[in-house]
DNA sequence: GCCAGAAATTTCAAGCTTGAAATTGTTTCG
DNA sequence: CGAAACAATTTCAAGCTTGAAATTTCTGGC
């Protein structure tokens, strides 16, 4: 194995230690302050961005979660009444996703919190940093 | 909100992103060239680098996941052979895990495999990358 | 128009994960 | 010593997640 490849290996595996240490502590910040958890607030987050809805499948890509996962959460968020499942007019296959107003209001107050959580959590990040670090990860994702 | 906060939040997202890809490619590699899972790689790479065994709650710590997750885990390996509970012969509440003799030998094909994956998901990373990466991550990881 | 294949979603079983409670064992200190 | 605090692990219910199969609908070529 290339000394190359080793240190691919070991920067992985502290990535995947960062992240889920992050991930822990937004979890248990969205438990303690807010009732709620990390994949409800993913979900929320991208219905959020695309206001005027999306279908399972978008939504499904955009959080890269299998199918039937999104089912699940978008279930547990409907019955709650925070998001609302409306059928395609032209496509009876389709059916749109969307906050519903109580689910925007809710994820309102949510994503200010979570924007200051996260950044409490890489408050150790300067200017420098994340110049470098975006550019890296943009190069990562476009794979 | 500070532009700062705002740069920090999108970076978590991208790290995010960049985290679920690759996991999502590892696991499809696990599932389809070895039929295992990434829960029970994590466990026996833990297990690889601690050869002389580790209690529950330290495997746990190492893993970042909760106690009740590991015993979980653990049963599964157990029933399948890859790895042994030892009582502490000094303190009756402490249980030592360790990888078997198969659980070893299987680990060690995983292990070279898993390595050449995690390389191509990371082909784009150059030296300098790495180094630029590393350092940051460890300052990440000191908090 | 029909039909084979593709597409969108849901359903389902199995496994993963958490957080809290329960169990068992150790330590501390009055 | 004995009780209370603390520690290690397991158990448990609920929620999360996957991948495959089932269902329903659409599309393109005949």
């Amino acid at each position: 194995m290339s000394d190359l490849s080793k240190r691919r290996l070991k920067l992985w595996i502290r990535l995947l230690g960062v992240t889920r240490g992050a991930e822990n502590r937004l979890r248990e910040y969205l438990r303690v302050e807010h009732g709620t958890t990390l994949p409800r607030f993913d979900v929320m987050a991208a219905l959020f961005r695309r206001r005027d809805g999306v279908t399972m499948s978008e939504l499904s890509r955009m959080l890269l979660v299998s199918n039937g996962n999104a089912t699940a959460v978008v279930d547990r968020l409907e019955a709650e009444g925070l998001v609302r499942r409306t059928p395609s007019e032209t496509d009876r296959r389709t059916v749109y996703v969307a906050l519903t107003e109580t689910g925007l209001a809710s994820f309102e107050t949510l994503a200010a919190d979570h924007e200051r959580a996260v950044d409490a959590i890489f408050s150790a990040l300067s200017e420098d940093d994340l110049d470098r670090l975006t550019e890296v990860m943009k190069r990562m994702g476009k794979q």
